[in-house]
DNA sequence: ATGGTTGCTTAGCAA
């Protein structure tokens, strides 16, 4: 199974794009993040006919997530279901070929000491205590998204110039760290160990151009699914040519 | 410190 995510930052604008890579790619799951647009605004239609089935959490004009399969979800989950009315849309769940998935758009967290930062480290805390009460470490679980958070330096091609930002402050890196002591590894690290490989470059200061990059877009995985990684790639030709998102997508593969 | 770009919505916010 290839399991794939993709932030695309408005899939109205993405549309063409999104329904090129599909056909492309023809990966198993698709999760989707940064919508910008509620459910009707999706092209259900559009992909329904190149034969995938939608679960579509939307939202007008920020965030909105979702998830894209060959085979129709059995369930689903829209938030952390933890009471706290969070008009956010950006957590969505479904239960896809045994394995639980989940589309996560985390917080970017705005700049370092502002209510966005406290938003960000807030919802990482509330992701881990989703996972402890709705999860088990032992179950298949593929939690994919936008993570806004670079894991480690050999995930940011200027650390040094990063560090005191949003994306690879280490008050983010231990936030992450907490989610993934739940029993979830970074699948993409398990089989790609060479660093200079970026999943976001910023449209401004000539980011991709310069490859000024960071890995922020993650699989990461149960024990049950660790050992069946064996391959995953960074679809860095989708982040050139016209109209890119400042994302590329993410994809890994698992064995049956 | 600011700037740079894109998208949604239409002057300003979010990323």
């Amino acid at each position: 199974m290839r399991i794939a995510t993709w932030n695309v930052n408005s899939v109205r604008a993405r549309e063409a794009r999104l329904l090129a890579w599909l056909a492309a790619k023809q990966p198993d799951v698709l999760c989707l993040q940064e919508l910008k647009c509620l459910d009707d605004g999706f092209p259900h239609e559009a992909v329904r006919a190149l034969g995938y089935h939608a679960l579509v959490y939307g939202q007008k004009t920020y965030n909105g997530v979702a998830i894209l399969s060959r085979v129709p979800p059995e369930a689903e989950e829209r938030g952390f279901g933890d009471g706290d009315a969070d008009p956010q849309a950006r957590f969505l769940g479904a239960r896809i070929g045994g394995i639980r998935v989940f589309s996560a758009y985390f917080p970017n967290g705005g700049e370092l000491g502002s209510e966005k930062w406290a938003y960000k480290l807030a919802w990482m805390a509330r992701l881990r205590a989703f996972l402890g009460r709705a999860c088990r470490p032992d179950e298949p679980v593929a939690l994919c998204g936008d993570f806004n958070v670079a894991p480690e330096e050999r995930d940011v091609r200027n650390p040094d110039a990063w560090k005191d930002t949003v994306l690879f402050h280490p008050d983010a890196r231990a936030a992450l760290q907490q989610v993934a002591e739940f029993g979830l590894v970074d699948a993409f690290r398990r089989v790609r160990p060479e660093d200079g490989l970026y999943s976001w470059w910023d449209y401004r200061m000539l980011g991709f151009p310069k490859n000024d990059g960071l890995r922020i877009d993650h699989v990461y995985v149960t024990a049950p699914l660790v050992p069946r990684v064996t391959a995953a790639e960074i679809d860095r030709n989708e982040r050139k040519g016209k109209q890119p998102s400042d994302h590329a997508p993410v994809i890994v593969e698992i064995a049956d």
